[in-house]
DNA sequence: TTTAGGG
DNA sequence: CCCTAAA
């Protein structure tokens, strides 16, 4: 209970030897004695924490300007010992070799060492050697600055705020690109012939990073561009397109003031196969700021969020994390399901959300207690892990209530002993995903091979995840365990100490909530949590219809692939393909969910039942124009015929759509213009709409009148 | 599958 | 946008 918000974790085996820390410690320990008499460490608040850790590297970047680098990077340690209320954070390495850019990343991200570019198994051998999934901090890997990003994202998405995932941030903003021999490779080059990736060649010779996907990205205005790199979308602030665009504009416009609007697109298509850049966004910016009090239905299950209320919640965040968050008010972690450190302080920041965070003090006791007994199989084989080092050499005190459960003797023993201040300092060096077994023939392109790493990548951290603790190689299961009863507060054990982030795809969510559909049927994996049904940590993946993936990429655009859909130009008042990225978009998740069903061994689907949510689209003004015209030619009774004469070619608008917004365009068109919301509909629009909508009115109960008279008359 | 309507 | 009864 003590670890979470203190900038003492510092994770990754990195010393951090400054004697202001240590000084700033030594007052702090006065401080924070009382708390530590009064709370219990356990191992799961160190779950907490690690994944609070990685949630506040989250928020980082959109307060960080190019303008405040050097403070941040010689002000971070100073700034994070003076106030331990203040987010967790990782601690900057010198790494003089990283440049400045990079470094920034770094340091908002806390991303540590690196070089190492995530990796995937090629092979089914089974090789139980786990590939790093890690930060980068050297140019020629510095956009896997964004792998953290993709990672914090995802955890946060996960375990801490949304507790859900939607594997669309991923996919859309990123593209696995291939290594060999550490050297990048052309995505159309053969895989055989040239790259020899033949079975003969070592597995441990290709690897994969995950590349910012320019074509995805698309507005970039708050991002900073690896110039000099150019290989990849090095900015933490294009995840701000995970945030309620209202807010972005709001809130992280402001912080951001530094970034650069004007950012020469060009400068991020390097690497990239075929790159269509677009800044523009018409619907996340129209979807958020036109509608910034989306009403919140309670008709779903509240654990089933769908990608609007995970922007909301990390909203929320982006919102109020550089406050306060003091310690003695920090509650107990929630476990519904997901790492989810809660605190009562930030309860408020999702008063306007969903009551799912409201959970009350004494609930959320309940689940942790449920969590103590439940615990088990926490840490699963398959999942690899982090390692951790122990900083400081501070002497850790704890009280002893709640000792009963200790079964680690020797930190009993010293438990009465130590002095107060009992922090125990982590870095996380990195992160390590599952295990990946791709199969897939020799005369794939690289290309393809991208795609499918890309794909096995996001089925892993697509899904929820989850954080492991590892000490000495063993699992601890049990969370209500402390830190000291596990011997973690022991310097001489924090070497051995790790951390896993797992797959967890199955959460107490309702069977038709759609990240469910993440779910894998794993036999080899032991029992996690009672609550939590099996989790895969082996995501064995055997692609063998490859032909037909990359169809369905083709489609699905995974990749740098262009949309065929253009979308919405229905009508000829429709320009070009102003929303070709929109498109792109919404098929993400879509893609997600199917890939995924390709990935897992051909398994069928349950995305039909368990459906994610479509993004929401709004219609644009030529989209209207194109309704309304369709409407009033053909009545409104005939939406397939509507859909076929003016959107034949937008896949993502069903006639049912179509009926939904004539719906809406003629609730529209009868309220005030200052009621109305998001992008104005033309006057001229609206009344046609009325028109329309009157006349055929009018012919429909005429139609209906014939039909009843008519067996009238007969009789 | 399509419509129609409530949520 | 979703969900679904009804056609």
């Amino acid at each position: 209970m003590v670890l979470q918000k203190r900038s003492c974790y510092s994770f990754n085996g990195h010393q951090v030897p400054t004697k202001r820390r240590a000084t700033r410690l030594a007052r702090r320990n006065a401080t924070f004695q009382r708390r530590l008499e009064e709370k219990q460490m356990c191992a799961f608040d160190l779950l907490a924490t690690v994944a609070d850790n990685l949630l506040q590297g989250k928020q980082n970047p959109t307060t960080c300007s190019d303008s405040s680098l050097e403070k941040d990077r010689d002000g971070f340690v100073e700034e994070e010992c003076q106030d331990a209320n203040k987010p967790l954070k990782t601690e900057l390495s010198d790494e003089a070799s990283c440049d400045r850019r990079c470094q920034h990343d770094f340091v908002k991200e806390g991303c540590t060492d690196a070089n190492k570019p995530l990796k995937a198994e090629l092979s089914d051998e089974g090789s139980s050697d786990r590939k790093c999934f890690s930060n980068i901090s050297s140019q020629v890997y510095n956009q896997n600055c964004c792998l953290k990003e993709f990672a914090v994202h995802e955890i946060e998405g996960h375990s801490c705020i949304a507790s859900i995932v939607t594997s669309s941030s991923c996919s859309e903003k990123f593209v696995a690109e291939t290594l060999v021999d550490g050297k990048g490779q052309n995505g159309t080059e053969n895989l055989a012939s040239k790259v020899e990736l033949g079975s003969s060649r070592s597995p441990e010779s290709i690897g994969f990073k995950l590349d910012g996907d320019v074509s995805k990205v698309k507005d970039v205005k708050f991002g900073k561009v690896p110039m000099d790199t150019g290989t990849g979308l090095c900015c933490s602030e294009d995840l701000l397109d995970e945030k309620p665009p209202a807010l972005v504009s709001s809130c992280c416009n402001a912080k951001l003031s530094g970034s650069d609007d004007s950012m020469p697109h060009s400068s991020l298509s390097k690497g990239c196969d075929n790159v269509l850049v677009d800044s523009r966004d018409d619907d996340e910016k129209f979807s958020g700021c036109a509608h910034p009090s989306t009403k919140i239905k309670s008709s779903r299950p509240i654990t089933c969020i769908d990608d609007r209320k995970i922007n909301k919640r990390l909203a929320s965040k982006y919102l109020k994390v550089a406050q306060e968050s003091k310690p003695d008010k920090l509650s107990n972690s929630v476990l519904d399901g997901n790492l989810k450190p809660v605190y009562s302080n930030r309860k408020n920041y999702y008063k306007s959300q969903r009551s799912e965070m409201n959970i009350p003090f004494k609930k959320r006791k309940l689940f942790k207690c449920s969590s103590d007994t439940n615990s088990n199989g926490y840490i699963r084989n398959g999942d690899t892990y982090f390692s951790l080092k122990n900083e400081t050499n501070q002497s850790v005190s704890y009280s002893s209530s709640g000792m009963s459960k200790d079964h680690g003797t020797s930190s009993l023993g010293h438990s009465a002993l130590r002095s107060r201040d009992s922090h125990v300092k982590l870095r996380i060096k990195s992160f390590r995903v599952p295990e990946l077994f791709i199969e897939i023939p020799e005369t794939a392109t690289i290309g393809s091979l991208k795609r499918t790493v890309m794909e096995a990548v996001t089925a892993v951290l697509g899904g929820r995840l989850r954080v492991g603790v590892i000490l000495h190689g063993k699992k601890i299961r049990d969370d209500s365990k402390t830190l000291l009863q596990t011997g973690i507060s022991h310097d001489n054990h924090l070497d051995a100490l790790g951390f896993a982030l797992e797959p967890n795809f199955s959460q107490n969510l309702p069977p038709a909530c759609a990240t469910s559909s993440l779910r894998v049927p794993t036999a080899d994996v032991p029992q996690p949590f009672t609550g939590y049904p099996s989790i895969p940590a082996v995501i064995h993946q055997r692609i063998q219809g490859f032909s037909n993936m990359l169809a369905e990429h083709q489609v699905t655009g995974l990749g740098n692939l262009v949309e065929s859909d253009h979308d919405s130009a229905p009508s000829p008042i429709n320009t070009s393909g102003e929303k070709k990225l929109s498109d792109s978009k919404e098929l993400v998740p879509e893609m997600g969910m199917e890939a995924l069903a390709v990935l897992r061994g051909h398994q069928k689907s349950k995305r039909t039942k368990i459906a994610q949510r479509r993004i929401r689209r709004p219609f644009s003004v030529a989209e209207v124009e194109a309704l309304v015209q369709a409407v009033e030619k053909l009545g409104t009774g005939r939406w397939r015929d509507v859909k076929l004469r003016a959107f034949d070619n937008a896949k993502h608008r069903t006639y049912v759509d179509l009926k939904d917004k004539w719906k809406t365009l003629v609730h529209t068109a009868r309220i005030s213009p200052q009621q109305r919301r998001g992008e104005p509909v033309p006057q001229e629009l609206l009344d046609r709409v009325l028109t329309a909508h009157a006349y055929w009115s009018q012919q429909q109960t005429k139609q209906q009148l014939k039909h009843h008279s008519k067996p009238c008359l007969l009789l």
